[in-house]
DNA sequence: CATCGTATGGTACATCGTACTAGTCAAGCG
DNA sequence: CGCTTGACTAGTACGATGTACCATACGATG
């Protein structure tokens, strides 16, 4: 009656040697390799460009045969964020004496990895508390407080910087995503300069150095967070 | 034959009189009357609970007859969430001599707005520059301006700002969504306090002050900004 | 009366996620 | 050896969805 496991693991515990699984075509079905092609899939075409049929496809396999390793579709996503999200904890775990560069260095590594995955941000606004996260979190935690950042401030300012890089992302991604919309946009809003004089003159929407402007707003805020 | 008007603006010139709509049942469709229904729907049902058939028959007409008055479903999601988004210019552009102030007044406005449709963080990983948007944004960086930040960091703060917001806004939202998931988070980060520590002793998921870790980081961002 | 722009809506279709069901194959056991 | 069981694969089918296409209705204008 093969009851169908639980949400949990039912990953192979590849029990003791996988059945040789001749040169024919396909290797077998795993967690691994559906998370992977879809990976490829919402890279080549976008969000609505991952089908269970299509994935089922690549992977030469029938498309039912996905849902013995997957719940379902959300499943999927929630598994190719998260492998996007990877995180080895750094080995010098808080010795470094500049632990403004450690936090730096780890966020923009951070928004690095999403911007390489577009569609990564847009499923931000789900539940998203995988190992990745929970450990990155726990990084910035360790380094504020190893610099002094008073225990009161101490989850405020984490969130903080979660909060800035989520959005920073956010908006760069979906910018990214449609440039001629930006150039629409500032059409129109130079049309209406009237209405919007001071973004018009500090040309925001023409602005294209995301990376520095990113790098910058972190200083700002890592200033204010400073413990004077 | 019924040119399908182009995605612009079709709506009522609202000749001279509207044919008197016997009081029978509905008033007639139209974007606005649109809109209102999609946002009941998005907020009693969710993102999920909006359909176009489920938003035709709340609005007493066939389903075709949306597409009259609106390009297609991505039309209509726009359209809600820059509903949600309205912004009237403060009257008082910009004398008042408490900037920071006004700044935090508009930013919880912002915020405060988007959690009551919580559905609208979500949307926001799509482009966005509707008019309320560059309302806000032009009402910052006048505020920004007139407080002595260099222009050369205008840009830079603004985003920042922005960034800050939209993240904030996306994390309250989707854990607020699923507060059994963050006990569970919490179940599973107790059961391994080995691995996370820090944040297991910070109780940084178990805190629930949103509003003020909110108030909090943005004093932060602000100190940071503030040219000195 | 004829014509046209505005507006409405029914039918139909392709596509989607996935429930249900049946199958295959290897390992374990009598 | 045959039988069972459990891990895994897959075809079929169903209900839901967005929307293209088409027919229609009606007031205004000629």
């Amino acid at each position: 009656m093969a009851a169908k496991p639980r949400s949990a693991s039912k990953r192979s515990q590849r029990t003791k040697l996988q059945p040789i699984q001749e040169a024919s075509s396909e290797p077998p079905l795993s967690r691994e390799r559906i998370v992977a092609i879809a990976v490829e899939l919402l890279d080549a075409q976008g969000i609505d460009g991952l089908t269970m049929r299509r994935l089922a496809d690549r992977l030469g396999s029938g498309v039912m045969s996905l849902y013995w390793h997957v719940d379902n579709k959300e499943d999927v996503f929630d598994l190719a964020l998260d492998s996007v999200l990877e995180h080895r904890g750094s080995p010098e775990t808080g010795e470094s004496p500049d632990w403004r560069g450690d936090v730096v260095h780890m966020l923009e590594d951070w928004r690095a990895r999403m911007l390489r995955h577009p569609w990564s941000a847009s499923l931000l606004p789900r539940r998203a508390l995988g190992p990745n996260i929970l450990s990155r979190l726990e990084m910035l935690s360790k380094t504020l407080s190893r610099a002094g950042v008073a225990d009161a401030n101490l989850n405020a300012a984490i969130w903080s910087l979660w909060n800035y890089v989520m959005g920073a992302t956010l908006t760069r991604a979906s910018f990214d995503l449609s440039e001629e919309d930006r150039a629409a946009a500032q059409q129109r809003l130079t049309h209406l300069s009237e209405h919007y004089p001071t973004i018009e003159r500090s040309r925001l929407l023409l602005d294209n150095d995301w990376d520095g402007a990113f790098r910058k707003g972190l200083d700002f805020l890592l200033d204010g967070l400073s413990p004077r």
